[in-house]
DNA sequence: TTGTATGCGTTATCAA
DNA sequence: TTGATAACGCATACAA
């Protein structure tokens, strides 16, 4: 195992040396410091984590974690997911303070950030789609923060990566799914929360593209809540005063609750196939009542905790990201591997 | 954070005599030693793993990994996970050595554990049910090495925990997915290795438990294959002759690149739905070409990994399991979100 | 039965 | 610009 110390005595330094050349912290002879990267590079030296962990127990980094979850049960698992590799990681010296956000509001968002900017060494954010928003992403990133953006992404920014599910994968298998359960011919009614959000119009495009497949399916609308339950569930109920034929809802964002509610108000044997996105607790209820067929599941514990593990890689092993962005697969339930 | 020093300085003792006393080392008076525990527990005491994996690091704790692996290449997965989760590990001082199997040979399992038992700290197996394998396996966790079971359980043992799939729900899972596929009314013809084999038996349990909730569904015949490709594929096609009523056919083991070349030689409109476990890459292939329909998925990356992570967190944290068994989902999969 | 000293690999401080 | 030294938490060989 090849050690700071080996690298020392075999350039003839001292460790001091070594560790100030490979970790760029300045006042070392340029010659000198190029010898010692040769050889950290020749021997293949990976720092310790361990010894890292113990020397940094005086440093204690800090990750803040904006998310907008209140109110929205799809967040509740991330965060699970988050406080559970918090807990794995606290004994480093690791600590995550949250932030959890209401609504969408940018100011809101943007004032947040402007508060926890100084006192922070990460931060997982599930960013709203704004450039007010990936400009203050940037800055911090040039301020030496480290940043994942959650569920959502900003391209083009600096952030070091992402993860998240594939929308237009999701979009696709929705479609797919759909034709699974309901045959070659639907009629077919798509509901989400803004076609101005990312992921809910590359779902969306998703679903079209997948449709090119199948000459008899037709949407015959296209509904937005707002992500708001009892607009969805209006609205819903007036597809079906004008769209009778529908015997397909495909919901791709939430208001899935909204949505179920409503269909249960036709009688049993007029009630299309539903379709819908995450097991939050109230889809799952949905489910066992038989209102909703299948559902596509994005993995949101495992989302959480991968996110604060490239933190934790970060800050603490020094570990850059392999990949920009993590995406994880959809996976399709049934109530029976729920 | 609460160390071992500070334990030392509140007791009145040495750092050396909370060791011995923590760790059950012997040579320190019962009396201090209850102390000890009194105070460690009402601080609530955690042994930092960076400063235990610094400490062992002379003993390089050594993982034997004894898998059937050989020409099954469900495992290939299976063994990524380890392979990624033991170079993360490596720099703890970790050794991971691989035992692949061809055969189910209880001789050769058994001799195979004989020759590493005085080798190795914990042992990950996917054991052959076999009384004889079940009695070295409890002869090995007395001899202090950590056990863990993939794949394939033996229970009633003393392993220290399990990793692997839900057999008897994946088997009611495959039977829903069967019904969502061709509706309420199907002639089943059942595919397994052999119905002896534990999870094959259950799996078998688990479709036929569903299928009382679908009085439509009729198994007309069960074939067993002996996980033999060939075997598989001539008894399949005998499937046909004698049952041409066949419309959909439940592999719930291996074999399926058989099976789906017997499917293949009948006209396309008589072809039966296929449905199979595990996305090995003959399967991917026959879902490709619209043979197979669906699989069931069992994250066979994760089960090598999460194995891997127990004996980690055993040997170099200390950390015992939280769970004797670890049981992870069965995901549907159809070609779009494989 | 108990305490002391040393080392694991890294980082930080201070002196040279 | 460098080197020596102490510290992090734990384990252990050895001394008392």
């Amino acid at each position: 195992m090849v050690t700071i110390k080996r690298i020392a005595e075999l350039c003839g330094v001292s460790r001091g040396t070594v560790d100030r050349a490979l970790n760029g912290r300045g006042r070392v002879n340029p010659d000198t410091a190029a010898a010692i990267h040769e050889m950290a590079e020749k021997l293949g030296y990976e720092p310790n984590p361990a010894g890292k962990a113990l020397a940094a127990r005086k440093h204690k980094p800090i990750v803040g974690v904006v998310i907008y979850s209140e109110g929205n049960p799809f967040f509740d698992e991330v965060l699970r997911g988050m406080e559970d590799a918090a807990k794995e990681y606290k004994i480093y010296g690791f600590q995550v303070v949250h932030h959890r956000m209401k609504g969408y509001s940018v100011e809101k968002q943007l004032t947040l950030l402007e508060e926890i900017q100084g006192g922070i060494n990460a931060l997982i954010i599930s960013p709203i789609n704004d450039p007010l928003i990936a400009k203050k992403l940037n800055e911090m990133v040039d301020a030496g923060i480290f940043v994942v953006t959650v569920n959502n992404d900003l391209e083009g920014t600096k952030r070091h990566s992402y993860v998240g599910s594939d929308y237009f994968n999701g979009g696709v298998t929705a479609c797919a799914l759909l034709q699974v359960l309901i045959g070659d011919i639907a009629q077919i009614g798509i509901v989400l929360g803004d076609r101005h959000v990312f992921g809910h119009a590359l779902r969306l495009k998703g679903f079209q593209y997948r449709m090119q497949g199948v000459s008899k399916f037709q949407i015959v609308d296209i509904i937005e809540h707002e992500d708001d339950d009892f607009l969805a569930y209006d609205l819903t109920r007036q597809l079906f005063r004008n769209h009778p034929e529908v015997n397909a809802i495909a919901s791709l964002a939430a208001g899935v609750y909204g949505i179920c509610r409503a269909v249960m108000q036709l009688p049993a044997e007029k009630r299309p196939v539903v379709i819908a996105f995450d097991s939050v607790p109230t889809t799952v209820e949905m489910m066992e009542q038989g209102i909703i067929k299948a559902i596509i599941y994005q993995h949101p514990y495992r989302q959480g905790h991968l996110a604060l593990d490239l933190a934790f890689n970060y800050l603490v092993k020094g570990h850059f990201p392999d990949c920009r962005a993590y995406i994880l697969k959809n996976e399709i339930k049934l109530i029976e591997n729920l």
